[in-house]
DNA sequence: GGAGGGCAAAGGTCTATACATATCGTGCCG
DNA sequence: CGGCACGATATGTATAGACCTTTGCCCTCC
């Protein structure tokens, strides 16, 4: 129909099936479609937009994906009710981060212990005693602020490399992030007053507000490491942007300790 | 070949592209395809699995989607180097979450005001002068104790229904979810120390850590609400599971004010 | 009037094919 | 010897058709 139709000519008319959902999805968000709307049938559009079916299919298929449509053999395609708010949060690399918006940084081993798993490593990370952990404390400078302390337990035996690293130079995050490529993670965000270890290390009045992050990470369904984070309340904030478009089903939940 | 080729026989023999696609990710979770690897050429995949190029197509779409490989016409497609520690994170209705505790709940209206804009408004929610805004503020309890304290701003103009909703019984943020389909929201979370008035109507002392969140909603463009949470550090944590095959590219950032 | 069977409509998956597009090497030409 | 053009190759997108499963609903039978 229109020149987007014609591939040959246009400069880059971006895919059909884009197209189609990214039309479908602006119907579902401005409201004009609202939850429980019957979406027109596969075949309904495909022959609205002068194209195959597979080519419609794409885009719900992705519509779907996404969360924003349900869809059910026979019946059709059902615009769903938007359940919980749920956020794609980004915790990145500290180094990374500050070096990111230009602040000088400086990284700092406060202590390091290798022993066996105690047993509360052994909750934690669920590993056998026998298993050899990493344990340490350190703390990233932003500028000459502390930025944050963190504490570290890493499980040697999953990540026996770890030997080559120089961790009195080089932060074990950064270090992790490059050479275990990729797993599973969970956090835990809390708000705690700084004890008085915490503020002194982080240069903070004792009670201080700061924002906890608890993570830990598996590869391949076996524990890798577990990080807790503190960091000043006033420095730092985790923001995140949601859309519909970009965000899959959450999987998550929030619970109360 | 085996069986899973031969659809009409075995009880659900979970699509191909889909077995392709959790082959891969097995791979290059557990490290034996490890970032950079260049894996097998859609041709090769092909004939490997015996199938058409376009189911092996959907496969390392989706892969690509989700961020574990990187492709490029005429090289290939890689594995990725994970960059930022990303997770999903739920942020529910408190309501349905206090309830879903089995914990009694309970709301509290504490203010209710309807006036034009004012110039924090305009900032906040980016909407002209001319812009009618309810500003309330209410607390939320589970069982005896305050969970939450809530002061909320919300765009009459874009959301004229809301005079419907009678709001000394029912949660603005439960009436929303509810009546306001779809939107897109950004959050930001941080820890701050209870100050008189919040500690006073929490039922905490002053200067006990807190989880502040900030959430401002959009739909197609328009500002909505924004809405500011204080929950006792102690009470509340926001937990999160991530896995690459679940989640999608983050669109967000982490930012010091 | 209710229960059950069967039909057909809708989505789910896959094939075989086609052409577009991006880019890495190679080889030609200045 | 260096730079640029071109072709080979892998991905990107789309088509038209096929067959399957699922399931809403009608129609029949009890």
């Amino acid at each position: 129909m229109d020149q987007n139709n014609d591939r040959t000519r246009t400069a880059r008319p971006s895919p059909l099936h884009q197209r189609i959902r990214s039309d479908i999805e602006a119907r579902i968000l401005s409201g004009e479609w609202s939850p429980g709307y019957r979406i027109p049938f596969e075949h309904q559009l495909m022959v609205e937009y002068g194209c195959a079916r597979m080519t419609v299919n794409k885009a719900l298929y992705s519509l779907a994906e996404a969360g924003l449509i349900e869809r059910r053999p026979r019946a059709g395609s059902f615009v769903r009710r938007p359940t919980v708010q749920s956020a794609v949060l980004a915790i990145p690399d500290i180094k990374a981060e500050i070096l990111a918006r230009n602040e000088a940084y400086r990284y700092e081993l406060l202590s390091l212990r290798k022993r066996l798993a105690s047993k509360g490593d052994r909750d934690l990370l669920d590993v056998p005693p026998a298993a050899t952990i990493l344990h340490l404390r350190c703390r990233h400078f932003a500028g000459p602020r502390p930025f944050a302390l963190e504490e570290r337990r890493i499980v040697v035996d999953e990540v026996p490399n770890i030997a080559e690293a120089d961790l009195r130079t080089e932060p074990p995050g950064t270090w992790l992030l490059q050479h275990v490529p990729w797993h599973s993670a969970e956090h835990q965000i809390s708000a705690v007053n700084a004890d008085a270890a915490v503020a002194s290390l982080l240069g903070i009045r004792i009670g201080t507000a700061c924002l906890m992050v608890d993570r830990r990470t598996w590869r391949a369904g076996a524990a890798i490491t577990a990080v807790r984070t503190w960091f000043p309340g006033d420095l730092q904030k985790l923001v995140t942007r949601f859309a519909p478009s970009s965000a899959a089903g959450a999987v998550s939940a929030a619970e109360t300790r």
